[in-house]
DNA sequence: AAAGCGTGGTT
DNA sequence: TAACCAAGCTT
């Protein structure tokens, strides 16, 4: 290491209060309250989180807001309570328990991690980062929380919260990716061993409440004094991060199709790729984005008479999607894996949000024409 | 190892 | 509005 010695990081002994010992005091007092955590003056007397529950938060927490996961997590608890029921349950209704939470290749993870754990290891999570890093859906940062937070292991946690605290704490200037091993290392010199599980969350607290990307409150920040992005007078300019690629688009063209009696028509998408094992209605291929608006001449054959019900745009990742969406009344026969779904069972399916833009726009349509 | 993978909120 | 961002993992 080659910090000067009289950087405050490197003298806990010294006359400024280490930066774990400042954080942790704001962390005793400014603690979230989250479904999934057991708060600090809990954790001072022995109380142990349920590794279930901490490691279902991590994997829905995974570039997903705490107040989208909310509700998720508490309809995952009931219906799943603990590693066992979940290994017991179909990946199916895991896959629609999550539907419109997104990044489904987690759901299908998820249901494969419970296996491994029951399975493997007798239901039990294995206690460290390393053992933990080896489960499915279980990476760097997740395999870290999980050990630091449910077994007391002193591991640095580096999520993108932590990422942006500590940059900003020593004003690293390197690019985002290169730079997370630097950051890794700064973390792990930070980290308070007596109190692993309680420093990582207070430093990724810290990084949601006031350290933010835009307008941080550097003036009620606990380690303002440690700061050096602050000192120079720009935090807000860290961290530095690699320019993001264009967002193409596509566009294509979904078959909303309603059979008199039995419902409407869904299919089951592909094991791999976008949206992989969720439902869909029938579509054309989503591809490179043309002037113009789709036909149904791709359209499932045996319909009489298409009704334009208009178009909805979604954006995913890597790109944006023009939907155009058609609605017909016809009793076809069904394709291999396909199925009919009736107004009281569609609620339930493994729709994501994209497919109900598709279908909220098919009905509100037709409700318009009838009216 | 760069790219694929969702969605909703904020600026 | 478009860009940016949120407790990343996989291949």
């Amino acid at each position: 290491m080659t910090l000067s010695m009289n950087h405050p990081f490197h003298n806990p002994g010294g006359k400024t209060m280490p930066t774990s010992a400042a954080l942790l005091e704001w962390y005793d007092r400014h603690a979230r309250d989250l479904p999934w955590r057991i708060g600090p003056a809990r954790i001072a007397k022995g109380v142990r989180p349920d590794p279930y529950r901490v490691w279902l938060s991590e994997i829905m927490l995974q570039q997903t807001t705490v107040a989208a996961v909310k509700a998720y997590f508490r309809k995952f608890t009931e219906m799943w309570p603990d590693i066992e029921s979940l290994a017991s349950a179909d990946e199916q209704d895991v896959l629609k328990a999550w539907a419109g939470l997104g990044y489904y290749s987690r759901a299908r993870n998820l249901k494969r991690c419970a296996d491994a754990v029951v399975r493997e290891h007798a239901g039990r999570f294995p206690q460290t980062a390393t053992a933990l890093r080896e489960l499915p859906g279980i990476g760097d940062y997740t395999s870290a929380a999980i050990a630091a937070i449910a077994f007391g292991e002193a591991v640095p946690v580096v999520d993108g919260n932590v990422e942006r605290v500590v940059s900003r704490l020593h004003r690293i200037d390197t690019p985002l990716p290169v730079a997370k091993k630097e950051i890794r290392a700064k973390a792990a010199l930070m980290l308070d061993p007596a109190r692993p599980g309680d420093f990582a969350q207070a430093m990724m607290d810290l990084g949601a409440t006031l350290c933010t990307p835009k307008r941080p409150a550097c003036m009620h920040c606990p380690v303002r004094r440690m700061c050096r992005a602050l000192a120079t007078g720009d935090p807000e300019t860290f961290p530095v991060k690699a320019p993001r690629r264009a967002k193409p688009r596509r566009r294509g063209a979904a078959f909303v199709i309603e059979h008199p009696e039995k419902g409407w028509m869904l299919e089951r998408r592909g094991g791999s790729g976008l949206l992989a094992g969720m439902t869909q209605v029938p579509t054309t291929a989503w591809t490179a984005r043309q002037d113009g608006t789709t036909d149904t001449s791709e359209a499932p054959a045996g319909v009489s008479r298409w009704r334009r019900c208009g178009s909805i745009r979604h954006v995913f990742t890597h790109f944006e999607l023009e939907l155009d969406v058609h609605h017909a009344v016809a009793e076809l026969p069904l394709e291999a894996g396909q199925w009919w779904s009736a107004s009281d069972e569609i609620g339930g399916e493994a729709l994501p949000t994209v497919m109900k833009k598709v279908l909220a726009l098919a009905i509100e349509s037709k409700l318009a024409e009838n009216s």
